[in-house]
DNA sequence: TAACGACATCGTACGGCGTACGGAATATGT
DNA sequence: ACATATTCCGTACGCCGTACGATGTCGTTA
């Protein structure tokens, strides 16, 4: 059997110098940790993932790159670090008695927390639960579902479809920005710019479906999606089917 | 106004040597954009997204690294190339007379895309339509809803939920797959590992239903989480959802 | 046929990245 | 006072994308 992630002492602060009174050796910290971790995330909202460096990092905190890693082993483990801290900056609302309404809040919860920080969105392959916000998070989640009738692994599936469409739509909406920080061009100014490259180019090809609905869609939005209004559109209509299989589970 | 995308032509092919008959000057391209693309997808498909390198992609086409800059201006631009390249691979199926299976259908087939070329949920930024095969791809998603009482808005918006759907399902199961190949070892085999690590670093918190249901899903899934009952059952509501709202529409 | 100009190929180099390593400084335990 | 654990950090290695310029190869033109 494998060791245990070396990163779960430090995830629930097992390790903290100030967590048992004894004192180290060697000179003290200049930084938290947690100090380190709202630095990263302070660069990553600012500046997205991708432009968060240990170098980087280090300067803002006043330190030599290679000090980072007294406090984490690798990269990879103050993201971890930087999601649980994150999430944990959310206080979970209370759930409201109506079942539509707290469906919906589990949704919003999620996609608020993913277009506050959209670099959540490019976090990969951290195992669920892992951190104490995590867990909080999925425990608030669950709560949302408890007493309807539904089994362990139906609560876990709905809280997973829920979860997984907020965090969609988030992820859709920061495509979009993304291309626009990139192209440096808003969504409707690159359709202007590209409109007639884009018929010239498809000279011969036809999209009789996609051409009118791409119009209708474009002359809607003023834009070429509006993740506002996908959110509201596919919200209702997992809760109308969620809870057409509460009540029949209920029956 | 902004100058178009360059990026457009090469997409579609208008600067293709052999697409127009006038012959070029200079030795011959070695090899074809085509060729490039192919293998860049043939190396995200093995190896992910993150190991695709100009230096190894050059490579393995027996090229000096430079050289692909020929071929493609940017790194971006060969990724937009290969994600319109791999679209256009899959045949897509005619539509089902079933409404159900054909909204299904959807989902399936941009889930087992993303299944089968999971680099693609790596891809950050890309315009929606952009290439000829993001168009068919549209079209044909939109030819499943066409004639049923929606306007045109409600048939991208279903279109959005199905497809969002079956990618966030694909993610998730990436999630798994990626903290499995950079830990070395299985779901399974890592709660195994840190089951008793977890339990001395959560003594004092307590998760009633997390641990309820997080165990329950573990014995039945003999892992963390089971994509493929979460794709049926979440594809199961979201259906009856839209079907439901399809009805009133039509009524 | 010879010279020209456009194009493909590719070696070198620059500034970035994560991080391995080892030395110096600083605190505590003996 | 000394040993030891810990922090801090400069240097260096091997990656990355890609800017630049040299060199060779071809179609075109004189």
């Amino acid at each position: 059997m494998p060791d245990p992630d070396p990163v779960l002492p430090l995830l629930w602060r097992h390790n903290a110098p100030s967590a048992d009174g004894a004192p180290r050796r060697g000179p003290k910290q200049k930084v938290s940790v947690d100090d380190v971790v709202d630095a990263a995330i302070d660069i990553a909202d600012a500046e997205g993932l991708a432009a968060l460096s240990m170098r980087g990092l280090a300067q803002r905190l006043n330190l030599g790159a290679m000090t980072l890693y007294t406090y984490v082993a690798t990269r990879n483990d103050l993201v971890v670090l930087m999601v649980d801290q994150v999430l944990g900056r959310t206080a979970l609302p209370a759930h409201p008695d109506d079942l539509r309404e707290r469906l919906a809040l589990v949704v919003r919860v999620q996609y608020d927390d993913c277009r506050a920080h959209p670099w959540l969105l490019d976090v990969t392959g951290v195992r669920a639960w892992l951190g104490p916000h995590m867990a909080d998070r999925y425990e608030w989640q669950l709560g949302a579902v408890e007493g309807l009738g539904l089994d362990d692994i139906e609560m876990d599936q709905t809280v997973t479809l829920l979860a997984t469409f907020g965090t969609g739509v988030a992820r859709a909406e920061q495509a979009v920005r993304h291309a626009e920080r990139e192209t440096g061009m808003s969504d409707a100014v690159w359709w202007e710019a590209n409109y007639e490259a884009l018929g010239e180019v498809m000279a011969g090809h036809d999209y009789p479906l996609a051409g009118r609905v791409g119009t209708a869609a474009g002359e809607a939005y003023q834009a070429a999606s509006d993740q506002r209004r996908e959110l509201e559109f596919g919200l209702a209509r997992i809760i109308d089917g969620l809870v057409a299989h509460i009540a029949e589970r209920g029956r």
